[in-house]
DNA sequence: CAAGTTACCTGACGGC
DNA sequence: TGCCGTCAGGTAACTT
């Protein structure tokens, strides 16, 4: 579920259901994530504050309540959050509840666990981008995002370029199936070192970063709107993956059969004859 | 320091 | 039908 443009559009879809809304109790399994969920914490400070911001960075989701305390959000692999009426049934895996002021609730599924809730105070809320998030490199629409920061990173990096883009400390939220469709429009290959790539490498791929992840959002954009009954549906992108998933189909753009290798653990796909060193 | 490996956890799927 | 191995959109702690 959650790559950016998922998170992006769970945040768009949860932001009118939780702004200004006052969080009046909060459940959980009892059950770890991936680290212990801050239940106490959440009862003392959060129950009832008003909510006042939900954003995203990264791939978290970041919700502020009046005082500037800050939930943090991560879900993981299988997580994924939705608002449900109070009176409907919990599901197995549905770690945290907020419960709302107007007989909502906010529920966090995770099958795996690997999500993770984080509870900022204040100060630590506002110093974010130097602690939380200090180790996070830029938002891919941001101004930081530029061919030079690449540049500077990838000096001695002779990692393959897709474990690099996948690298947080680089840039944030590109995950496994967005840095192989990136290296794909890009026409380079994914185990091309990242040190050898030049301005012009690094421009393609920050613009179409750019383009896929916000045709990804607006793909996903349709299905928020029932979010109250459907737990947040995973959009319709994967319809145009090129290379994702697609090992020993023809690729649409010169017919050979995409590729699968691992790179880092992780399944990756190119094309052989659209993506050259 | 860089880069590769493993662990965390559950469920779906294919092969036998 | 059931058992077993493999794989999965992420991150971080390890090891090399």
């Amino acid at each position: 579920m959650p790559e950016l443009p998922e998170v992006e559009v769970i945040c768009q879809g949860l932001r009118p259901h939780l702004t200004n809304r006052i969080i009046t109790a909060i459940s959980c399994s009892g059950k770890s994530l991936r680290y212990p969920v801050p239940h106490a914490a959440m009862n003392d400070i959060l129950c009832g504050q008003t909510i006042r911001t939900v954003r995203r960075r990264a791939k978290y989701l970041l919700i502020a309540t009046e005082d500037d305390t800050l939930a943090i959000i991560h879900l993981g692999m299988t997580g994924n959050l939705g608002i449900f009426p109070h009176s409907a049934p919990v599901k197995v895996h549905d770690h945290v509840r907020w419960l709302l002021d107007n007989g909502l609730e906010l529920r966090l599924n995770d099958t795996r666990r690997f999500g993770a809730v984080w509870l900022l105070p204040p100060e630590q809320a506002r110093d974010r981008e130097n602690g939380f998030f200090g180790n996070t490199g830029p938002e891919p629409f941001g101004r930081l995002c530029t061919p030079a920061h690449f540049m500077t990173l990838a000096q001695r990096r002779k990692q393959p370029v897709k474990s690099f883009l996948m690298d947080s400390r680089v840039v944030a939220g590109i995950g496994n199936i967005y840095a192989n469709e990136i290296l794909m429009a890009a026409g380079i290959h994914p185990l091309r070192q990242a040190c050898a790539l030049e301005e012009d490498n690094w421009q393609r791929i920050i613009t179409l970063t750019r383009q896929i992840l916000t045709r990804a959002i607006a793909c996903g954009g349709s299905t928020i709107s029932d979010f109250i009954n459907a737990s947040g549906e995973s959009g319709y992108f994967q319809v145009n993956f090129t290379v994702y998933g697609r090992k020993g189909q023809p690729c649409h753009q010169c017919g050979s059969p995409i590729e699968k290798i691992q790179i880092g653990g992780r399944a990756s796909y190119f094309c052989p004859g659209c993506q050259k060193g």
